[in-house]
DNA sequence: TTCCATGTTAACATTCAGTTTACACAAAGT
DNA sequence: ACTTTGTGTAAACTGAATGTTAACATGGAA
C-alpha cells in the first residue's frame, strides 16, 4: 500500500487481547509489538519508538494513563499516537485521560473492525504532505510538498528514495550522517541492502542537482553543505 | 484560521463535559455557548442559530436524536451542522444518528484532541462548499458550480468521482496527493476501496481531459501540473 | 422492469525505481 | 610499491508500483 511499516506497540494485561489485536493488525501491514505491563510498554516504547501506542487503562505496574503522562512528558513521544484502551464503566480515569493528550479512545470490549478503523483513521490524519515543511539552503529549496528540489529557480524531480536522502542529510546541514542512521532513516529498520546502495543513491542526486552540495567523510558518512 | 468565529452550541447534562469541551473549542478560536438538557438546547439554537450543534443523544427533557429531528425539520437547520456524542459505540446505533440528519458522531469518552479534529474537520468540509469556486490553470478551467471541465473553450463532462479527483489535485498545483489523501478526501474516510480504482479513475480523467497535466510521482502519489 | 451511466474489481502488461554486481580508483597503512 | 579499505561509476537485473483493459456491481432514470 505505502511507505514502511508502522510500529505499532500493543500494551495489555490480557493475552487473549495482545494476541487477536496483534494478529488483526499485522495482518493489515502492521509492524506489531507488545506488552503486558506499564512498565514493559515503558521500555517498549523507548526501545522502538512506535508511530503508535495502544494502552489498556487498567494494567499493573502502571496505568495506560500514567504510561502516557510519562511518554508526553518527553519530547520523543510528544508526536507519537495513542490510542486508549477503556472498559466503559471506568469514569474515574477516562476524565483524568481526556488531559493527558490521547489521540482517540476504543471501548472494551474491543471490536477488532472498529480498532483497526481507527487506527487506519489516524495514520490517515497524519500522513498528511502539509505537515512536512519545506527546507532551505542557500538557493536549494526542497519542498516536501511538491516533492521537488529547487535549485535557483530550476526545478528537479527526484525519485522516492533520492528524495528521501537529500531531506534527510538537507534536514541538518553540515551534520554527519553515518550510513547506519542513513539506512534506518530513509531505508527503516528492518530493511536489508547492500554496501553500495547508499552511493549509488548519493551518486543519483549528485547528478540530478548538479551543484556540488553534498560531501562525504571517508570512513563515517555524508553530509550536506551548509 | 480565517473569516469570522463559527458558532458552536453544545449540549451535555454532565457540566464537566461542557466545561472540558467548551474551554477547548474555546481555545481553537469558536464562539461556544452551552445547554444542559434538550430543551434549552433547541432554545439556544433558535436564538443563536449556531453553525454546529453538538449534541449528547443521553439527556434529559428531550434526548440528542429528538432535538435533531425538530431542528431538522425545520429549514433553517436544514444546513446546520449536528454532531452526536454518544455513549454506545455499537454501529446500530451510529447508523441510526446519521439517518436521523446529524453529520458525524464522536463516542464517548471524549477525547477532546478527536472531537476537535472532526469539528475542524467539518467546517473545513462545509467551508469548502461554500467556497467551491472555479479554479483556473493555464487553458483549463474547472468549474464546480456547471460540473464541467473547459480546455481551451471546449467543454467536457466528468462523473462524480471523476471531477472530485481533478478537483483537488487541481485545487493545489504542483502539490503532490498521496493515495491515502486522495482516498480520504474523494472517497471519504470509512470507505475502503482497492489500490486499483485511484488508478483507474486517473487513467479516465486523463483520457478525458486529452492534455497530459497529471503527474504521477511513484511510490508516492499524484499531482496536477501547475 | 430494463437500460444506461458510473463506480469498482480483478487480471494482466508495462515501466521504472531501487538494488545488486562488478570493477575502477583513491587514500591510508604496512 | 603493495595491500587494504572505502567510495565512485556504469550497467544489468528485479520487482513493486502503476497503467490498461474488460468484466462485474450498483443505483438511478425511463
Amino acid at each position: 500500500m505505502e511507505g514502511k511499516a508502522k510500529k505499532i506497540l500493543i500494551a495489555d494485561d490480557e493475552p487473549d487481547i495482545l494476541e487477536i489485536v496483534s494478529y488483526n493488525l499485522q495482518k493489515e501491514g502492521y509492524e506489531v509489538y507488545t506488552a503486558k505491563d506499564g512498565n514493559e510498554a515503558l521500555e517498549k516504547a523507548r526501545l522502538l519508538n512506535p508511530d503508535l501506542i495502544i494502552l489498556d487503562i487498567m494494567m499493573p505496574r502502571k496505568t495506560g494513563v500514567e504510561v502516557c503522562e510519562i511518554l508526553r512528558s518527553q519530547p520523543t513521544f510528544q508526536d507519537t499516537l495513542i490510542i486508549f484502551l477503556t472498559a466503559m464503566s471506568d469514569e474515574a480515569s477516562q476524565i483524568k485521560g481526556l488531559e493527558t493528550g490521547a489521540d482517540d479512545y476504543v471501548n472494551k470490549p474491543i471490536s477488532t473492525k472498529v480498532l483497526i478503523s481507527r487506527v487506519n483513521a489516524l495514520f490517515r490524519r497524519v500522513n498528511h504532505k502539509d505537515t512536512e515543511k519545506s527546507i532551505r539552503i542557500g538557493d536549494i529549496i526542497i519542498d516536501p510538498v511538491k516533492f521537488l528540489v529547487n535549485i535557483k529557480g530550476e526545478e528537479m524531480i527526484l525519485a522516492k528514495k533520492e528524495f528521501e536522502l537529500v531531506y534527510l542529510l538537507a534536514s541538518r546541514p553540515g551534520r554527519v550522517f553515518l550510513r547506519n542512521e542513513i539506512l534506518s532513516q530513509v531505508w527503516g529498520n528492518d530493511v536489508i541492502v547492500g554496501d553500495r546502495t547508499i552511493d549509488v543513491h548519493i551518486r543519483k542526486v549528485r547528478q540530478k542537482l548538479g551543484v556540488d552540495c553534498i560531501t562525504t567523510v571517508k570512513g563515517v558518512g555524508y553530509k550536506f553543505d551548509a
